[in-house]
Formats: C-alpha cells, sequence, structure tokens
DNA sequence: TCAGATAAAATTGTATACAATAATGTTTTT
DNA sequence: AAAAACATTATTGTATACAATTTTATCTGA
C-alpha cells in the first residue's frame, strides 16, 4: 500500500482564501508542507477545488515544474518533487553561493524602506510561529530571504533563489530533523550585521545560518512519506 | 511604423527539422538570434507554422516566460524578451558568479568522457563559425558553457546557468558591437587550464572570458531592432 | 491460488469552441 | 479635416470535447 499523507489533497489546498491566483496557492501548499514530496497533484481533483477547468490547473502544474517544485511525468500526472540526496546537497551549495553574493551586495547598502521591509517580514514569521503555524513561518522565513536579494538589488539572484528556497522546503520536509525555528533570530542578528556594513561579518552569519539549515538535515534517513510511491511506481 | 524584423515569424522558425519539439524551436529560434528581441510572438501564426493548435504553442511560450526568454503580457501576448541595460549588466553579474563556481568545481576534475564532450561541442561551435552559421555558432557557445557546467556536477548551477546564457543571447542581439567570435579560442584554453588543475588559471580565464563579452557590448547605444515597439505600445 | 490476458475506468494529452479583451477600421459629429 | 463614438476584426483567455495512454478491475486457464 502507498503512504498517504496526513491530509488529503482537498484539504491541503482549500485552506487559503479564494482570492490568490492557482499557482501561488500551489506554490504555498507546497512551501507551508501541506502538501508532501511525492504527493500526486491530480488534475481533475485540483480542478474540481478550485472550480476551474483543467486548463489552469495544467499552467499552473507546468509552472511549478519549470521551478523544479513539481515533476511531470510523462502520461502519469504531476508529482511534488523529491529531491534525493545528492541534489539535496547541491540546492543548499547553490543556495549558498548566491546567499552570499546578495549579502554581499546588500552589506551596507539597504535603505530605510528596505530594512523595514525585512524587519516586517521577520516579524510576520515570528507571528507565525507564535500562533504555531509552522507551515507558514517556514514559508515566510523562505520570503525573508527572497526579500533581502531583492533588496540586494539583482533580479537574477531573486529569481534563482528563489526556486532554491522553495527547494529548500522540500529538502526540509523530506530530511528535516530538529526544529529549523530555532534559527529564526539569527534573521534579526543578518539585518543588524546588513546595516552595521562588515561584509565579513555578514557572510559569516550567512553562513552560519545556512550551516544550521544544514546540520538539521539527516540525509542519511531513509526518506519519509511518500518516497515509496515513487519507487514502487 | 513599428520596425519590423528582417525575417518573418514563420521564416525565423520553419528553417529546422520537424522532429525537434516546439518548445526547443522556439528556443533555439530565439538564440541562434532569428527572432529579435521584442518581436511579437502570434499564437495562431505559430501555431499554423508548427502544424498544432494552440494549446501546445502556448504551453512552449509559458515556459520560455517562466525562463525570462519571453515576457507575456495580459491579454496582449508574448514578446521575445529585451532585457534593459540594468537588467542586462545583473545578467552578466549573475552569470559570472556561477559560472566561476562551476570552474571552481569543475577544475582539475574532469573525466576523460567530460573533456570529450566538451572538446566536440567547441569543434561544433568552429564548424558552425567556418560555415558562416553565426547563429548556430552562438547557440553552441552556449551550450558548451551549459556542458561545462554539468561537467561541474551541480543540477542547479545548470539550470540556472541555461537561463542566464540565453538571456546574454538576447543581451547580444541588442547590444552586440564587434566579432563576439573572436573570443572562441577561449573554449580551447579553458578546457586546456581546467585538465591543468589551477584554480587561481581557471577562474582568471573564466573572467577574462566573460569580461570579452562585457566589452563586446556597448550599454550606451540606443538598443536596436524592436525597441521602439515596447516604447510605443 | 496465482499469473497472464482482457476489458473497463480513470487520467493525461491535444484540439476545438466559446468568452473576454484589445486592436483596428468606419462612421458620425463638430 | 480632426476627434470621438461606435462597430468590426483580431487576439488572447478559459472551458469543453475528444484522443491516447495508463491504471485498475475482471476474467480466464493452468
Amino acid at each position: 500500500m502507498l503512504p498517504k499523507n496526513t491530509k488529503t489533497l482537498v484539504e491541503s489546498v482549500k485552506e487559503k482564501g479564494p482570492n490568490l491566483d492557482i499557482y501561488r496557492r500551489l506554490f504555498d501548499s507546497i512551501l507551508e508542507q501541506r502538501l508532501a514530496p511525492n504527493t500526486k497533484l491530480n488534475e481533475q481533483d485540483l480542478a474540481q477545488v478550485f472550480g476551474v477547468s483543467r486548463t489552469l490547473i495544467r499552467q499552473s502544474l507546468q509552472r511549478l515544474a519549470a521551478e523544479q517544485v513539481v515533476v511531470m511525468h510523462k502520461n502519469r500526472g504531476a508529482y511534488v518533487a523529491a529531491p534525493d540526496v545528492v541534489l539535496a546537497k547541491q540546492i543548499l551549495d547553490a543556495r549558498e553561493l548566491i546567499e552570499l553574493a546578495v549579502v554581499e551586495l546588500a552589506c551596507g547598502a539597504l535603505g530605510e524602506t528596505e530594512i523595514e521591509a525585512l524587519r516586517m517580514m521577520v516579524a510576520l514569521e515570528e507571528q507565525a510561529f507564535a500562533h504555531g503555524d509552522m507551515g507558514t513561518a517556514l514559508r515566510r522565513s523562505g520570503e525573508f530571504h527572497v526579500r533581502l536579494a531583492q533588496a540586494a538589488g539583482n533580479q537574477p539572484y531573486v529569481n534563482m533563489l528563489r526556486g532554491l528556497i522553495s527547494q529548500t522546503s522540500l529538502i526540509i520536509a523530506m530530511y528535516g530533523q530538529g526544529e529549523i525555528q530555532c534559527a529564526r533570530d539569527e534573521h534579526n542578528d543578518l539585518i543588524k550585521a546588513l546595516i552595521a556594513g562588515d561584509k565579513t561579518v555578514c557572510a559569516k552569519l550567512m553562513r552560519h545560518h545556512l550551516g544550521h539549515l544544514r546540520t538539521s538535515c539527516d540525509f542519511n534517513r531513509r526518506v519519509k512519506s511518500g518516497s515509496l510511491a515513487m519507487v514502487l511506481s
């Protein structure tokens, strides 16, 4: 028997307001880990949930597939991506490369507006955490990093990082162990350092921050929910 | 009157064999500069050219849009992307970041198979150049870099670089001046250095190589064909 | 009972039809 | 003749219909 997820596909996706567009809701559902890796994304079901035709569902799935958040098997449908150990490490390496470049650019170069926006992101993240909504907290943690890349002012960095962060959520879902959220104060520390403007310190903080991510993963552990689905299918 | 391209949409896309899939043929057409920046990509026309329904055309256009090779304006259709000066510089910066990481990984770590593949790519590029087919030469030059990233063994690097290289083709189409192809021997030099295994030398060569790209562009020059189309529309 | 073959159902892939919006052309008015 | 208003056409956005493929269920024969 294939492992089933704690929530049904419908439950996982429906919990948000109806006004966000379909891509975004699917994207967020995955980032918030309401849709586990390897979950099959049935087009008809999703169409019914969102109250639209399969056309729009397919568009969203294809976009998610382009971002490596979803994988599409020809004639066999779309599944939430499930990066293996090798890929997971490559993703974290790539993230470090981009994020170090981001802090290099942003260090000492943040305007008041950007600083305020970053602080707001942290506040929202902590709020979600306080409410026990770990999924939202995780997603907002990612959004902080994206916001930082935007502040750095290099659009390709933003685009690339967005994809890498999405995949990081999948990695955490698959290999994550302890509470990643213990590292949430590090975002505030990072902001302080960026304002102070010492590039060496900023780089060190970012490396340290991402290092926590790595150490919070157990790549030896057999992948959890849904992994068999892929092996058996 | 809007500027028109030297070739019609049909001519630009039809010149290749019929067996490649639609996305690939559009992608290559843009990379080979048969489709200039700002060219409108009419869905019905493309559907007729490729002998398929608009459904498949739209899929390809949306994928290209996700890669920033095409931009889609709501209710107004798809256009070949035309990065402005600011974005162009950001793209080249991002490329340097990724490609330096790639050579760092690949330096001294290339297997015989990969070396042979890289040499083959250079040979194909030179062949196209010798035949005066600059479009194909330019595309293959890009493929060399992608191949190198593959050899480095980090999949996210490959994905990110693929997008950046595509956009580089657009940048060259818009701002390119002299013969970029004079730098084609540098690919062979790079291979030699990668085999030799000196990371400092490899990094310097790559920086130099990408530097040529920058200097071959005149970012002050008013953007050429098709730029008015965007301003006026 | 179980393996294999066959039939039914479900799912994805593609084309077509219709709706909504934008672009174009024509008429009307001043 | 110029500008505005309207009608027409073309183009994109979405839903539906059909085809191809896979998955599941049923049947058959050792």
